[in-house]
DNA sequence: CATCCCCTCGATACACTGTATTGACTGAAT
DNA sequence: ATTCAGTCAATACAGTGTATCGAGGGGATG
């Protein structure tokens, strides 16, 4: 804004109130799920973040589960699919490593993921890219079961992570209240000598970062596919 | 919200209009979710049917987010338990089924199941049998990275299978109109070339049933765990 | 047995949600 | 110039989770 109010024309009265599109707002929608979880995501707070009526959205979207699924597929288009040339196994990799990445950048991204359909041009894509990868000689149903086992194993893990990671900044903001908070109650559990395994393991294991350990799930899920 | 549930005792009981317990409120809660999904289950409503005020919930609860996890940790409940004896692949297999099994029962427990932290004492059971399982004579973290790997894909798979029935049956009540509905929209899609795969998978995969595709991935995921 | 107090209950209230309706106002067509 | 049709947003409605608070009753005390 570099001119002043004054000297500013006013825009016409009724001309263009906002211009608007699917597409700005669904950015607005991201944006505002980026800053504040899914739950800061509302029809009203959408549409004031583009100085609209709430009404004014309903031409564009016919529910607010319309918008989800315009969010879903905004992220599904930002994962890179891989070349084409890539090899099965490395393809499969590669597209798991992206949507994972595509769930740290947006953590609502998990809370979407496995729970709607899916029908988008960008999912599609991602999906079509999948069967390219899994495809084999054989008959395309053992494809299908690939791709089926390695996204199931894919968005069950980022879930685990991100839920992990809430656990914690959920109660409080540092890691110490929580422990604080939990301790006690996971103690007198383990005290009643039921979870022996699950007190070994708060005891003795020590905590991998969330890159590791998805990425060892991933090689044991991919290692078990008999794939060339 | 200091406490967690899982160590706030509940109130005593009052003899006073309708006797209320934890127990009560979270089975009538599941009661809602099995005849009319997640979205059915509201404080009002599940007090209704206890014939209650909204707010006398709110002696056993905090939050509603804290009935969620009671009711999720009741779906764990459901879950039998292998025989200790049982060998570690086959334990985790039962495990998974079971779990399946739970979903079946409970279309809702798909949306809650990764979702959630999941410290109740039947789901920490369901995890301290599925720890027992994965432990070998190896390092406790491969345990761990073996029940993370399986338990990612069953909430994957299971959430995968909802969903996929949703589509059908929200959109109308049979698979024709479903059918009819995403047709054109598919086609153009796929007259558009970019999802050659997918247009291949469509004309030629018979389409198996839930239980086949669960087990095959599972078999896959079990597999290459490398596990004795 | 009477009294008092505390504690629980639930009615009311508030801020918010998604969405239907409706009336006004616009730009275009006659 | 006048009418028409279409679009926009204000209002309204039925819900939601939860805070507040006045009234009421049971248990302990005098």
């Amino acid at each position: 804004m570099d001119e002043l109010v004054w000297e500013r024309p006013e825009p016409p009265a009724r001309a263009a109130p906002t211009p608007l599109s699917r597409a700005r707002i669904v950015e607005t929608a991201c944006a505002l799920a980026d800053e504040g979880g899914l739950e800061a995501v509302s029809l009203r707070k959408v549409a004031a973040a583009l100085g609209a009526g709430p009404m004014r959205l309903y031409g564009y979207l016919d529910t607010k589960e319309e918008l989800l699924d315009l969010m879903t597929d905004a992220v599904y288009g930002e994962i890179p699919l891989p070349d084409p040339e890539t090899e099965g196994l490395a393809a499969l990799r590669a597209l798991a490593h992206g949507c994972r990445a595509a769930v740290q950048r947006h953590e609502w991204f998990a809370d979407l993921i496995g729970g709607r359909p899916g029908l988008g041009p960008n999912a599609l894509a991602y999906l079509e890219a999948s069967l390219a990868a899994a495809a084999g000689p054989g008959p395309i149903e053992d494809a299908v079961i690939t791709v089926f086992t390695v996204h199931s194993y894919v968005t069950g893990a980022v879930r685990s992570e991100i839920r992990e990671r809430r656990l914690i900044s959920d109660t409080g903001l540092d890691e110490e209240s929580w422990q604080r908070a939990a301790a006690p109650y996971l103690q007198r559990m383990f005290d009643s000598g039921r979870y022996p395994t699950l007190l070994r393991t708060a005891r003795d294991a020590v905590h991998p970062d969330g890159d590791a350990v998805f990425s060892a799930g991933l090689d044991r899920v991919l290692s078990g596919l008999s794939l060339p």
